[in-house]
DNA sequence: AGTATTTTTTAGGTTTGTCTAAATTTATTT
DNA sequence: AAATAAATTTAGACAAACCTAAAAAATACT
């Protein structure tokens, strides 16, 4: 894979966040997210297209090409790796992370974020709960979002606990409460914000504290 | 502390390695050491001048000012750290240390560089046996010599391997002897110019070939 | 000291990525 | 379908960091 400047790699990944599956991104949508005047947004596509990492027409919008997808898809996964390494190893908080993987993301060794992967134990999703893509650009559909903000009556699958502590994963184990699990909630309790779920047929209360550590995916 | 450009960062790292006590540096060393033409350095000392970076008077060279230093000081902690970090953490080898954190050095945070100088409980050297500077620039200043040059009885550290071959490397993870180990010569065997050494307690002998290429400084 | 050589600086140009302002195309409204 | 508004592109400019070639200063050499 090529090399590309800072500037382009933000164009591609920021790109790749805005495309769905039918509409081709606008140029003035583009020149919102990265706080720049749509007249460097064509500029950009014009370069981008030329190395054809983009499809674009003038005045129709563009979308990334195969190629331009993969080479997005590298940097949001060096991203993502290092913003679990900044939150797991360097126990940054979860808010902090973003900012400084934004400049980490553009440090280009194929070799530093193979073994990165690697040192981290290939974790599959960030912080955020956002999927980590593999080497290849795979990664887990769906988002990881806490228990917490499971919308009432969808049943999810524990993936994920955060903050691993001896006394949280012995409280888990002690209600039953297990990886790979599924899972609803029945009622939120807006008091103290703990939660009525269903688990396994059975309910029970947990403490909001508790559903914050417990990360799911639907489906 | 102002942020600087990756270019003014790396002009003032150089500089700082280049300049000795009582010479300034000139131009054409300068321009061949970052690989760049002369008139290149002298349109960048003009900027760092005014950014009371350098002392630069045309024609005569330049130093660092004290801010000068500093800021050459905390590039120099950063790249240090990553070093460290590659080779201990990531299993990188030591001669593939240094082109990635060339990269990972001008990753401007400070949190960043102090939470990884915390998790790697404040290493004092890097995997080049170069003292890695404190927040406040303060590093070891010991004069680097040869085992070989070591004086009978004085306890050294290990803080540099020279000439670093796979095989040289093998032989010392083989004998245990690490970088930032304590180590004194007991013996010196004219013959055949070998040594017999303490480190770790323990006795051994090792050759004139072997002992010139482990540095060591005092204290 | 006067000339030749080396070093350094100046002048002007290039590339990358940005900008503003004007022109153009597309979309919306009456 | 015109007229107006919005979105996009073009044209031209600018800053950073580099370059080449020519000029100027410092140094070295008879």
């Amino acid at each position: 894979m090529l090399n590309f400047s800072t500037s382009e790699e933000n164009y591609l990944k920021t790109i790749f966040h805005l495309q769905t599956k039918d509409e081709n991104v606008s140029t003035n949508e583009l020149a919102e997210k990265l706080k720049a005047k749509p007249a460097s947004i064509t500029d950009m596509m014009k370069k981008l297209k030329n190395r054809k990492l983009v499809n674009y027409q003038p005045y129709q919008g563009f979308r990334l090409t195969p190629e331009g997808k993969k080479v997005a898809l590298s940097i949001i996964r060096r991203h993502r790796l290092w913003e679990y390494f900044l939150a797991e190893k360097l126990k940054f908080s979860w808010d902090e992370v973003h900012e400084v993987a934004e400049q980490l993301e553009h440090v280009s060794s194929k070799k530093l974020i193979d073994k990165l992967d690697e040192y981290l134990g290939s974790p599959k999703f960030d912080p955020h709960g956002d999927p980590i893509p593999d080497t290849n650009g795979k990664m887990e559909t769906g988002k990881q979002i806490s228990l917490q903000e499971l919308p009432l009556n969808k049943t999810a699958r524990i993936c994920f606990i955060a903050n691993q502590s001896g006394l949280l994963l012995e409280h888990l184990n002690e209600k039953k409460i297990n990886i790979g699990a599924s899972i609803a909630v029945k009622r939120k309790f807006s008091y103290d914000d703990s939660l009525e779920i269903k688990l396994d047929n059975k309910l029970m209360t947990i403490s909001d504290q508790l559903a914050k550590n417990i990360f799911v995916k639907h489906g």
